[in-house]
DNA sequence: TCTACATTAACCCTTATGGGTGAATATAAA
DNA sequence: TTTATATTCACCCATAAGGGTTAATGTAGA
Protein backbone atom coordinates (compact mmCIF):
# COMPACT_ATOMS: atom_id res chain seq x y z
CA UNK A 1 0.00 0.00 0.00
CA UNK A 2 2.57 2.73 -0.84
CA UNK A 3 5.41 3.63 1.73
CA UNK A 4 4.16 4.35 5.35
CA UNK A 5 6.08 7.75 5.33
CA UNK A 6 8.05 9.94 2.48
CA UNK A 7 11.00 11.25 3.95
CA UNK A 8 13.41 13.68 2.35
CA UNK A 9 16.12 10.73 2.06
CA UNK A 10 14.00 9.58 -0.31
CA UNK A 11 12.82 12.24 -2.37
CA UNK A 12 16.22 12.88 -2.48
CA UNK A 13 17.54 10.19 -3.66
CA UNK A 14 14.47 9.04 -5.33
CA UNK A 15 15.57 12.39 -7.11
CA UNK A 16 18.87 11.35 -8.35
CA UNK A 17 18.07 7.59 -9.51
CA UNK A 18 17.57 8.66 -12.64
CA UNK A 19 19.93 9.65 -15.28
CA UNK A 20 17.99 12.34 -17.51
CA UNK A 21 17.54 14.09 -13.72
CA UNK A 22 21.02 13.50 -12.81
CA UNK A 23 22.58 14.91 -16.16
CA UNK A 24 19.76 18.04 -15.86
CA UNK A 25 21.68 18.62 -12.51
CA UNK A 26 24.60 18.74 -13.94
CA UNK A 27 23.48 21.15 -16.75
CA UNK A 28 22.11 23.44 -14.58
CA UNK A 29 25.70 23.53 -12.58
CA UNK A 30 26.66 25.07 -15.83
CA UNK A 31 24.49 27.54 -15.98
CA UNK A 32 20.64 28.47 -14.78
CA UNK A 33 18.38 27.69 -17.73
CA UNK A 34 14.89 27.75 -18.81
CA UNK A 35 12.95 24.61 -19.26
CA UNK A 36 12.92 24.67 -23.22
CA UNK A 37 16.43 25.10 -22.92
CA UNK A 38 16.96 22.08 -21.19
CA UNK A 39 14.44 19.80 -22.90
CA UNK A 40 15.76 20.20 -26.20
CA UNK A 41 19.73 18.88 -24.42
CA UNK A 42 18.09 15.70 -23.90
CA UNK A 43 16.24 12.87 -26.23
CA UNK A 44 13.16 13.22 -24.27
CA UNK A 45 9.76 15.50 -25.07
CA UNK A 46 9.03 19.12 -23.09
CA UNK A 47 6.67 17.46 -21.55
CA UNK A 48 8.64 14.99 -20.33
CA UNK A 49 11.31 17.40 -19.28
CA UNK A 50 8.73 19.01 -17.37
CA UNK A 51 7.60 16.24 -15.16
CA UNK A 52 11.24 15.60 -14.13
CA UNK A 53 12.10 19.07 -12.88
CA UNK A 54 8.79 18.73 -10.75
CA UNK A 55 10.15 15.79 -9.34
CA UNK A 56 13.39 17.90 -8.81
CA UNK A 57 12.58 20.89 -7.53
CA UNK A 58 9.72 18.69 -4.56
CA UNK A 59 13.44 17.33 -3.96
CA UNK A 60 14.61 20.81 -3.39
CA UNK A 61 17.70 20.53 -5.62
CA UNK A 62 15.99 22.83 -8.09
CA UNK A 63 13.96 26.32 -8.03
CA UNK A 64 11.94 28.03 -9.69
CA UNK A 65 11.86 32.14 -10.69
CA UNK A 66 9.01 32.85 -13.33
CA UNK A 67 9.89 35.64 -15.57
CA UNK A 68 6.88 36.48 -17.50
CA UNK A 69 6.52 33.47 -19.57
CA UNK A 70 9.82 31.95 -19.11
CA UNK A 71 10.55 29.87 -16.37
CA UNK A 72 14.19 29.82 -14.82
CA UNK A 73 15.69 27.06 -13.34
CA UNK A 74 18.27 26.92 -10.70
CA UNK A 75 20.23 24.06 -9.04
CA UNK A 76 20.88 24.11 -5.61
CA UNK A 77 22.59 21.56 -4.07
CA UNK A 78 21.48 22.39 -0.65
CA UNK A 79 19.80 19.33 0.73
CA UNK A 80 22.77 17.32 -1.46
CA UNK A 81 24.48 17.42 2.49
CA UNK A 82 22.49 15.32 4.19
CA UNK A 83 22.58 13.18 1.39
CA UNK A 84 26.63 13.29 1.74
CA UNK A 85 26.41 13.02 5.59
CA UNK A 86 24.24 9.65 4.83
CA UNK A 87 26.58 8.42 2.54
CA UNK A 88 29.54 9.36 4.38
CA UNK A 89 28.71 6.92 7.53
CA UNK A 90 28.81 3.78 4.42
CA UNK A 91 32.16 5.46 2.93
CA UNK A 92 33.58 5.11 6.49
CA UNK A 93 32.36 1.64 7.69
CA UNK A 94 34.06 0.21 4.02
CA UNK A 95 37.41 2.04 4.55
CA UNK A 96 37.54 0.65 7.96
CA UNK A 97 36.54 -2.76 6.88
CA UNK A 98 39.39 -2.51 3.98
CA UNK A 99 42.07 -1.51 6.44
CA UNK A 100 40.83 -4.48 8.63
CA UNK A 101 41.33 -6.69 6.06
CA UNK A 102 44.72 -5.56 4.98
CA UNK A 103 45.64 -5.87 8.57
CA UNK A 104 44.43 -9.11 8.33
CA UNK A 105 46.70 -9.58 5.34
CA UNK A 106 49.69 -8.74 6.64
CA UNK A 107 48.84 -10.54 9.94
CA UNK A 108 49.08 -13.35 7.78
CA UNK A 109 51.67 -13.28 5.54
CA UNK A 110 53.79 -12.41 8.84
CA UNK A 111 52.49 -15.96 9.98
CA UNK A 112 53.46 -17.86 6.55
CA UNK A 113 57.09 -16.65 6.72
CA UNK A 114 57.67 -17.68 10.48
CA UNK A 115 55.91 -20.87 8.89
CA UNK A 116 58.17 -21.20 6.39
CA UNK A 117 61.62 -20.35 8.20
CA UNK A 118 60.50 -23.17 10.59
CA UNK A 119 60.21 -25.63 7.35
CA UNK B 1 9.21 2.46 -22.26
CA UNK B 2 11.44 2.57 -19.25
CA UNK B 3 14.70 3.99 -19.19
CA UNK B 4 17.61 3.66 -22.05
CA UNK B 5 19.52 2.58 -19.89
CA UNK B 6 20.24 1.66 -16.40
CA UNK B 7 23.40 2.23 -14.93
CA UNK B 8 25.13 1.73 -11.11
CA UNK B 9 24.36 5.03 -9.97
CA UNK B 10 20.48 4.50 -10.93
CA UNK B 11 20.48 1.29 -9.02
CA UNK B 12 22.53 2.63 -5.81
CA UNK B 13 20.51 5.59 -5.78
CA UNK B 14 17.27 3.89 -6.66
CA UNK B 15 18.21 1.23 -3.64
CA UNK B 16 18.77 3.37 -0.97
CA UNK B 17 15.73 5.97 -1.86
CA UNK B 18 13.65 3.43 0.09
CA UNK B 19 13.40 3.93 4.26
CA UNK B 20 12.68 0.54 4.72
CA UNK B 21 16.06 -0.34 2.60
CA UNK B 22 17.89 2.39 4.32
CA UNK B 23 16.97 0.56 8.17
CA UNK B 24 18.19 -2.93 6.68
CA UNK B 25 21.23 -1.65 5.54
CA UNK B 26 21.88 0.23 8.76
CA UNK B 27 20.97 -3.04 10.49
CA UNK B 28 23.37 -4.83 8.33
CA UNK B 29 26.23 -2.68 9.36
CA UNK B 30 25.73 -3.82 12.85
CA UNK B 31 26.32 -7.31 11.84
CA UNK B 32 25.45 -10.06 9.51
CA UNK B 33 22.02 -11.42 9.78
CA UNK B 34 19.37 -13.80 8.18
CA UNK B 35 16.59 -12.82 5.98
CA UNK B 36 14.26 -14.25 9.12
CA UNK B 37 16.30 -11.87 11.19
CA UNK B 38 15.85 -9.04 9.31
CA UNK B 39 12.25 -9.16 8.29
CA UNK B 40 11.39 -9.81 12.20
CA UNK B 41 13.06 -5.83 12.88
CA UNK B 42 10.48 -4.27 10.44
CA UNK B 43 6.63 -4.32 10.62
CA UNK B 44 6.62 -6.12 6.88
CA UNK B 45 6.13 -9.45 5.93
CA UNK B 46 9.12 -11.85 5.20
CA UNK B 47 7.87 -12.00 1.46
CA UNK B 48 8.42 -8.16 1.03
CA UNK B 49 11.86 -7.85 3.44
CA UNK B 50 13.04 -10.91 0.79
CA UNK B 51 12.35 -8.37 -2.31
CA UNK B 52 13.60 -5.58 -0.61
CA UNK B 53 16.73 -7.35 -0.07
CA UNK B 54 17.14 -8.80 -3.91
CA UNK B 55 16.96 -4.96 -5.11
CA UNK B 56 19.87 -4.21 -2.57
CA UNK B 57 21.74 -6.98 -3.95
CA UNK B 58 20.96 -5.82 -7.57
CA UNK B 59 22.66 -2.52 -6.26
CA UNK B 60 25.87 -4.28 -5.04
CA UNK B 61 25.09 -3.39 -1.45
CA UNK B 62 24.27 -6.71 -0.03
CA UNK B 63 25.84 -10.02 -0.41
CA UNK B 64 24.88 -13.07 0.20
CA UNK B 65 25.93 -15.91 1.78
CA UNK B 66 23.88 -19.37 1.44
CA UNK B 67 24.64 -22.18 4.51
CA UNK B 68 22.56 -24.90 4.04
CA UNK B 69 18.78 -23.52 4.26
CA UNK B 70 20.26 -20.20 5.63
CA UNK B 71 20.82 -17.16 3.88
CA UNK B 72 23.46 -14.76 5.23
CA UNK B 73 22.91 -11.40 4.56
CA UNK B 74 26.04 -9.26 4.96
CA UNK B 75 26.73 -5.27 4.19
CA UNK B 76 28.79 -4.40 0.95
CA UNK B 77 29.40 -0.98 1.22
CA UNK B 78 32.26 -0.64 -1.85
CA UNK B 79 29.25 0.68 -4.36
CA UNK B 80 29.04 3.43 -1.79
CA UNK B 81 32.16 5.33 -2.83
CA UNK B 82 30.88 6.27 -6.46
CA UNK B 83 27.90 7.30 -4.68
CA UNK B 84 29.45 9.59 -2.41
CA UNK B 85 31.94 10.54 -4.99
CA UNK B 86 29.03 11.99 -7.56
CA UNK B 87 27.34 13.92 -4.42
CA UNK B 88 30.71 15.48 -3.67
CA UNK B 89 30.53 17.86 -6.65
CA UNK B 90 27.29 19.13 -5.96
CA UNK B 91 28.52 19.43 -2.29
CA UNK B 92 31.51 21.39 -3.49
CA UNK B 93 29.54 23.33 -5.79
CA UNK B 94 26.91 24.23 -2.58
CA UNK B 95 29.85 25.03 -0.81
CA UNK B 96 31.56 27.65 -3.25
CA UNK B 97 27.97 28.90 -3.87
CA UNK B 98 27.90 29.96 -0.32
CA UNK B 99 31.72 31.18 0.02
CA UNK B 100 30.88 33.14 -2.94
CA UNK B 101 27.52 34.63 -0.90
CA UNK B 102 29.44 35.59 1.74
CA UNK B 103 32.17 37.26 -0.05
CA UNK B 104 29.40 39.23 -1.70
CA UNK B 105 27.59 40.08 1.69
CA UNK B 106 30.74 41.44 3.17
CA UNK B 107 31.80 43.31 0.04
CA UNK B 108 28.36 45.03 0.28
CA UNK B 109 28.49 45.63 3.84
CA UNK B 110 31.86 47.66 3.32
CA UNK B 111 30.34 49.35 0.37
CA UNK B 112 27.72 50.62 3.04
CA UNK B 113 29.69 51.50 5.41
CA UNK B 114 31.44 53.57 2.85
CA UNK B 115 28.14 55.37 1.65
CA UNK B 116 27.27 56.17 5.06
CA UNK B 117 30.77 57.73 5.60
CA UNK B 118 29.99 60.02 2.66
CA UNK B 119 26.18 61.03 4.22
C1' DT C 1 -7.15 42.16 -30.45
C1' DC C 2 -4.89 38.49 -32.63
C1' DT C 3 -0.98 35.57 -32.88
C1' DA C 4 3.06 33.22 -31.48
C1' DC C 5 5.63 31.24 -27.82
C1' DA C 6 6.56 28.88 -23.03
C1' DT C 7 4.85 25.88 -19.95
C1' DT C 8 1.71 22.98 -17.73
C1' DA C 9 -2.53 19.94 -17.48
C1' DA C 10 -5.04 15.99 -18.72
C1' DC C 11 -5.08 12.09 -20.56
C1' DC C 12 -3.11 7.03 -22.37
C1' DC C 13 0.25 3.19 -22.15
C1' DT C 14 3.80 0.22 -20.02
C1' DT C 15 6.75 -1.11 -16.44
C1' DA C 16 8.42 -1.17 -11.79
C1' DT C 17 7.56 -0.88 -6.81
C1' DG C 18 5.75 -1.92 -2.41
C1' DG C 19 2.61 -4.51 -0.13
C1' DG C 20 0.07 -8.86 0.45
C1' DT C 21 -1.18 -14.39 0.37
C1' DG C 22 -0.45 -19.10 -0.62
C1' DA C 23 2.29 -22.66 -2.87
C1' DA C 24 6.77 -24.62 -4.01
C1' DT C 25 11.56 -25.73 -2.97
C1' DA C 26 15.42 -26.97 -0.20
C1' DT C 27 17.49 -28.34 3.87
C1' DA C 28 17.68 -29.76 8.86
C1' DA C 29 16.08 -32.70 12.22
C1' DA C 30 13.25 -36.35 14.36
C1' DT D 1 10.82 -41.16 5.79
C1' DT D 2 8.32 -37.67 7.74
C1' DT D 3 8.07 -33.19 9.63
C1' DA D 4 9.48 -28.56 10.55
C1' DT D 5 12.04 -24.49 9.19
C1' DA D 6 14.03 -20.96 5.78
C1' DT D 7 13.44 -18.81 1.68
C1' DT D 8 11.78 -17.98 -2.69
C1' DC D 9 8.30 -18.20 -6.55
C1' DA D 10 4.02 -17.08 -8.58
C1' DC D 11 0.48 -14.65 -8.32
C1' DC D 12 -2.95 -10.30 -7.04
C1' DC D 13 -3.63 -5.33 -6.01
C1' DA D 14 -2.68 -0.29 -5.98
C1' DT D 15 0.29 3.42 -6.95
C1' DA D 16 3.96 5.85 -9.04
C1' DA D 17 7.35 6.61 -12.86
C1' DG D 18 8.79 7.42 -17.40
C1' DG D 19 7.44 8.03 -21.85
C1' DG D 20 4.14 9.88 -25.20
C1' DT D 21 0.20 13.17 -27.52
C1' DT D 22 -3.06 16.67 -27.49
C1' DA D 23 -5.32 20.41 -25.22
C1' DA D 24 -5.36 24.44 -22.13
C1' DT D 25 -3.24 28.41 -19.87
C1' DG D 26 -0.54 32.49 -19.57
C1' DT D 27 2.31 36.00 -21.44
C1' DA D 28 4.91 38.73 -25.10
C1' DG D 29 4.49 41.13 -29.33
C1' DA D 30 2.52 42.75 -33.71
Amino acid sequence: MGEYKTTRLDELFGAVSDGTRRAILARLAQSDARVTELASAFPISLNSTSKHIRILERAGLVTRSVQGREHVLSLNAGPMAEAAEWIEFYRRFWEDRLAALEAFVIKKRGTDQHRSKKQ
